[in-house]
DNA sequence: TATAATTTTTAGTCTAATCTAAAATTTTTT
DNA sequence: AAAAAATTTTAGATTAGACTAAAAATTATA
């Protein structure tokens, strides 16, 4: 069983991989985390000793077979409780991330069995990410960032990489949610910023940050 | 603001000194919570260095006021949480409460509310207890335990005192819940027991440990 | 390839929460 | 009112999780 702190470790770990595909660093598992590269290589220990880690001394760690498991069940909880939040106590999607944090821990198989029931067994959250099921397995869209999409091109908003307040609440204040119409108006070579039609009605300006963080299917 | 376990512990010292109405012995709160007296005289330091316990040594401990407000809102979050669980996830209501001690803890004021206002603001949880409001307030029913009724006399039941899935099985298995109405057929002076009739239907006999967790108002 | 810079680990401390064993205090019994 | 029994507190350890500062290892640079 791991405990609150292990199962944040976990998690992140398995996301910082999963961008990388290439072992985590201890450096990167700190700057994620807010905590100190000793902090890492102390809780690294911990959980390699619990099986749910690879670690060799300088070299980083991977995910076993036992961790992504673990991993996938902290996560597909996390997602099943933004979605209720959202779909049944009304929450903003920007005002669920936070408190997902907490309730992912809990511990009852029943109660995670009866929300996805209650929620009809949803497959992506509302920031478009999707919900892997009681044996970890999800499909993805097939997406691309916006950034990487040229003048004329255009797609329809199928997640956001970022889930915080201030990026959830811009996108709010310029019309754009899961599911918005985006075309590329034009780009700007020099600092990678964009201009863009959303629904065929607004016009904004946009910085590659924000462009990086928002991704389109066809 | 308090962790886990000094709301674990708030709360249980709370029920202890409504029950005595006087101070709250080490040994008592050990006691209920399956600890060692010695962790009880660490955590009740601690609570009265952050002001919800007065404490003098060797004389037990009282609840401030400042902590009645803390241990009511964690009440408050038991008995709303437990109440979703079997309103609107069908769990039964033996079921709800070993969840609920872990989601009484969850830090989301906002979360409260919207769950108070899905829940159409109850009054009541599962068990028949009282649900106190953002204040802390609540009214209570007036009852009696089923002990103390007489032959002839009868009640519909209000509350159990015991939440343990032990308790609230049996009385599944013998038809009792809240709203049935029960009268006493015959009772035993030499062991407590009695005979009583359920719904006007069925006829069990209930040992004294079980007629005293059992409420009832006329 | 030697030196410098960076990353990672180790060593030692700290706090919250728990425990056992022993000492101190209060309560009960003689 | 002593002595005995019960309760409560203290002292000292332990574990999880975090930190700082210093040492060790790796990577980059000259
Ligand atoms: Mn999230
Ligand atoms: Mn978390
Ligand atoms: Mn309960
Ligand atoms: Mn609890």
């Amino acid at each position: 069983m791991l405990s609150f702190a292990e199962e944040n470790y976990l998690k992140a770990i398995y996301h910082l991989a999963e961008q990388s595909g290439q072992s985590v660093s201890t450096n990167a598992i700190a700057d994620e985390l807010n905590t100190k590269a000793a902090s890492v290589t102390d809780m690294i220990k911990r959980l390699s000793s619990k099986g749910v880690l690879s670690y060799q001394k300088y070299k980083g760690v991977y995910v076993s077979e036992a961790g992504k498991i673990a991993a996938l069940q902290v996560i597909r909880k996390h997602r099943l409780w933004e979605t209720f939040l959202v779909a049944k106590l009304k929450f903003n999607w920007d005002e669920v991330h936070e408190v997902a944090e907490q309730l992912e821990h809990i511990k009852s198989p029943l109660l995670i069995k009866r929300l996805d029931e209650l929620l009809g067994h949803p497959k992506f959250d509302p920031h478009g990410d999707p919900i892997p099921d009681e044996n970890g397995e999800y499909k993805e869209k097939p997406k691309t960032p916006l950034f990487e999409l040229q003048i004329e091109q255009s797609g329809i908003v199928v997640t956001v990489q970022d889930d915080s307040p201030a990026f959830l609440q811009y996108l709010d204040k310029i019309g754009i949610y899961i599911g918005a119409k985006i075309k590329v108006i034009d780009k700007v070579e020099f600092d990678g910023s964009m201009e863009i039609q959303i629904d065929g009605r607004k016009t904004n300006f946009i910085s590659k940050q924000v462009s990086e963080n928002i991704w389109l299917t066809e």
